[in-house]
RNA sequence: GGCCCCAUCGUUUAGUGGCCUAGGACGCUGCCCUUUCACGGCAGUAGCACGGGUUCGAAUCCCGUUGGGGUCACCA
């Protein structure tokens, strides 16, 4: 049998370049898969090669419509198209590998006749039985003992009633690459047993699925997580055995991404919110800081560049450039890189991207009205220079979209007042009856004239119960602006009611 | 346990033998601006895991140690 790696590694550069982002259906968009699709698309956009969407359901016990449908959402939400695959078809469809079962039937067929596949029978406990009884170490799995299984053993175990599921004749030889990010990788011989690629009911596994699609959908650049390294000598010995049975011409080459971590030293889990892509897009990142945060995760624009937008990061990328550490996804950095493209944003577009926010939180009417559109215009660039995510506008706005009825005070924004406060809030409003041009302006000319000048008081004593009365908040936006949107009479009624609370 | 990967401020990164008494960003601290908060500006805090080599010279190359992570399925 054939032992040694004899299949080339792909030599694509350039236009020819071929990645692919491939997830299974399980569960909500990962951060981590984010980012994995983010530098596929980065290489593909960089080379002016190929971007291939493909989704790996064939796991039916786990896979679900529902989230292959959120991640559809999420590259589209995050302006990550894609140039052939899920939903805009190309050469090579299906792009779904439930709907591929007949390719990979006839790929076994190929595999089996160039004598890389071979039947086994053995049941796990068999397997550990006998790993047992010749005092092997259970961890080393299969023994390869079924590699020249005679007709007679095989008709025996049929007779039984047994169906075999087919493994892969793995090299007896070490198996290196040079991996994109980390360099030359070498696995010494006898690091993996013959693996199963087809369960006994002839469903084909992901083993060999996932590198049979690759080949056949012309791969040159595997770009994924570093927690399949370990299982890429297995693929670059099915690719092999794919070459010399006709199937394909060469091997991928392969580029192992970092993790993305979590709280403590650990891969950042499922389970932990943090790692819900819809979980920060509800929090309010907009696609343009959330995909800028995660392409720091592994990656820079340069020395000195943290802010970049899509399009730099695609002139600029090269996997090669991909730092080989682990990094911890840091919400508080997260929150600051978004913020940073919110100010960014012409003022119409934070604007309408504040309305949904808003309108989920019952701030607004869903559609809204002319007039809360009137205020929101108002009130919004009052904001974008003082928020991160965008839902904090909620807590910042919402006092502008009430009457004073419904006006609540904070804990926090009792706190720091002084104990005039009242005294104070009334000068305010003996002075504020008499002004008859209610603009910002004028409200702060006056205000300052009448509590700072007059009074005495210090700026922050004097509009701290002000702000308080009218926003509820400790943190609001401007206060004089406030009062303008609000208006003269909106505006006496909350002092008032704070005067005599 | 076998095998594989990783190792620069708290975090994320720059650094590919001399430009490094190690640079940026976030965080944190202080100051300035200021109607609170924020933005902005200025200043500060803090790091090459350890030990051996190689070299005139090492964060940078090699070996080892330690630490962390991953993987060893008829999941993907």
């Amino acid at each position: 049998m054939t032992s040694q790696i004899t299949a080339p590694f792909s030599t694509a550069t350039g236009k020819d370049v071929r990645v692919r982002f491939c997830p299974s259906p399980t569960g909500t968009p990962h951060v981590g898969l984010v980012r994995t699709a983010l530098f596929n698309w980065a290489y593909a956009r960089h080379t002016g090669g190929t971007f291939i969407f493909r989704i790996e359901d064939t796991d039916q016990e786990r896979d679900s419509e529902e989230s292959y449908e959120q991640i559809i959402e999420a590259l589209t939400w995050l302006g990550l198209d894609w140039d052939e695959g899920i939903n805009v078809g190309g050469p090579n469809e299906p792009y779904r590998q439930s709907e591929r079962m007949d390719i990979y039937k006839e790929v076994v067929e190929k595999l089996k006749a160039a004598g890389h596949l071979y039947e086994s029978f053995l049941t796990g406990e068999e397997i550990d039985a006998r790993n047992e009884a010749a005092g092997r170490a259970k961890q080393l799995g299969y023994d390869n003992s079924e590699r020249d299984l005679d007709r007679s053993q095989k008709d025996k175990y049929l007779a039984e009633g047994r169906t075999p599921a087919l493994r892969l004749r793995v090299p007896d030889s070490e198996i290196s690459f040079t991996d994109l990010v980390r360099g030359e990788i070498t696995f010494p011989v006898g690091s993996f047993p013959d693996f199963v690629v087809v369960r006994p009911n002839g469903q084909p596994l992901y083993t060999l699925v996932n590198p049979v699609d690759d080949a056949l959908m012309g791969v040159t650049h595997v770009l994924r997580g570093e927690d399949l390294l370990s299982s890429t000598p297995r693929q670059i010995a099915l690719y092999n055995a794919m070459v010399q049975a006709g199937i394909t011409t060469c091997i991928p080459q392969f580029g192992h991404l970092p993790y993305v971590m979590g709280e403590g030293n650990k891969k950042l889990s499922k389970r932990d919110p943090e790692s819900n892509l819809f979980h920060h897009r509800d929090r309010g990142f907009i696609p343009e800081g959330l995909l800028n945060y995660l392409a720091l995760l592994g990656w820079g624009l340069s020395a000195d560049q943290d802010i970049f937008s899509l399009d730099e990061m695609a002139k600029a990328f090269d996997v090669k450039d991909v730092n080989p550490n682990p990094a911890r996804f840091d919400l508080k950095k997260a929150d600051s890189i978004n913020a940073s493209h919110l100010r960014a944003l012409a003022l119409e577009d934070f604007t309408k991207r504040l309305i949904p926010y808003l309108q989920k939180n019952a701030v607004i009417s869903s559609p809204a009205t002319s007039g809360e559109l009137e205020i929101l215009s108002k009130a919004a660039p009052l904001i974008q220079e003082r928020i991160q995510v965008l839902s904090e506008c909620v807590g910042m706005l919402s006092f502008l979209f009430v009457d004073s009825s419904k006006i609540q005070i904070e804990e926090d924004a009792k706190k720091g007042l002084p104990e005039n406060a009242k005294a104070i809030t009334v000068a305010a409003i003996e002075a504020i009856k008499s002004l008859d041009d209610f603009s910002t302006e004028k409200i702060q000319a006056l205000l300052n004239e009448v509590l700072i000048e007059q009074l005495g008081e210090k700026p922050k004593n004097a509009f701290g119960p002000l702000r308080t009365a009218i926003s509820g908040r400790r943190v609001s936006p401007p206060l004089f602006e406030s009062m303008e949107i609000l208006g003269k009479a909106e505006t006496l009624a909350r002092l008032e009611l704070f005067a005599r609370s």
